[in-house]
DNA sequence: ACTGTCACCTGAGGGC
DNA sequence: TGCCCTCAGGTGACAG
């Protein structure tokens, strides 16, 4: 489920609950998410102060007055929900209105701020490590991770140069975590589709024989900025499974121009083409082969 | 070093 | 109603 727009709107919704406030109780309700928890996971969550949340590409670090950092990632079906703990339940006991895919519910914080937290994730390709935050530059996850989209230092010059000389395709360079971190399926189709440039193009063509960025590189940096920005502002995008963590939906499918839409006229002002879809690196990208060039 | 494919896992939706 | 197929906001581990 979750690119950028997405984490960063789950950060912020964890982070008046979590920031300054104590992990009263930490539960991991299963041996493993995509992979095993580490043998003192919950030990070393426990008790401890939350003194900040933030978000590194797709990933949320929770940093704790213990030196260690908390690293989360949704995979493609992971919600976290912030509720109110049954007052009746015994202490420590997590005690809350089961839904029917509480199944799924897998790993569980009482904080001291008065707010259960509750990580659902059905699929479980999402996964939770604590890192000493003194290891955070060896840590292989992070490790390799291209610059933030929103960044001062992702621009067109970065760009460029990231893409001189290969030979793959635009759709799939975006989607390279190395190259930029933080995007994923919809937001490559949507940025494509408002800079105008075919999912197909070949990277390199973003960067001149000296390595110059183009002016497509310009322009998709531009829209990449302008997509994400949006995104966050509404709150992301709700196809099956992103929620907020007050559980209301993001609306940013609204917006879209072109994921999903397959058969659909095209929302460039005056193109009047038909949105297509097809296989790429064996995902779906969905374009307008009439205005992306 | 680069690029592409597969695997991981569950649930939703469509066709019959 | 049920079964079987395809598809899904990601990415690490491989193969070539």
């Amino acid at each position: 489920m979750p690119e950028l727009p997405e984490v960063e709107t789950v950060r912020r919704g964890l982070q008046p609950v979590m920031e300054g406030a104590r992990i009263l109780n930490a539960e991991a309700r299963r041996a493993d998410l995509r992979f095993p928890f580490q043998p003192d996971f919950v030990a070393r969550l426990q008790g401890q102060i939350v003194t900040g949340l933030g978000r590194r590409a797709k990933y949320l670090m929770a940093d704790l007055a213990s030196g260690d950092v908390l690293l989360m990632h949704l995979g493609m079906s992971g919600s976290f929900r912030v509720i109110k703990p049954d007052n009746e339940a015994a202490p420590g006991e997590f005690h809350y209105p089961r839904g029917k895919d509480s199944t799924h519910d897998h790993v569980l914080f009482r904080m001291s701020s008065g707010a259960d937290i509750v990580f659902n994730d059905p699929r479980r390709f999402g996964y939770m490590k604590v890192i000493a935050r003194n290891a955070l530059d060896e840590e292989p996850l992070l490790r390799g991770l291209g610059p933030e989209p929103l960044g001062n230092e992702f621009d067109a010059a970065m760009l460029a140069r990231s893409c001189a000389g290969k030979t793959t395709s635009l759709k799939a360079s975006l989607l390279d975590q190395r190259v930029v971190a933080g995007l994923g399926n919809i937001y490559v189709c949507e940025a494509l589709h408002r800079s105008h440039l075919s999912p197909r193009r070949i990277a390199a063509t973003l960067a001149t024989k000296k390595g110059e960025p183009t002016d497509h590189a310009k322009r998709l940096v531009g829209a990449i900025h302008t997509v994400l920005n949006d995104a966050i502002k509404a709150g992301g995008s709700s196809l099956r499974d992103h929620r907020q963590t007050s559980g209301e939906l993001g609306y940013f499918q609204h917006s879209f121009k072109v994921y999903d839409r397959e058969g659909e006229t095209c929302k460039t002002p005056g193109c009047g083409g038909t949105v297509k879809r097809f296989t790429q690196n064996g995902r779906s990208t969905f374009w307008c082969p009439k205005c992306q060039k």
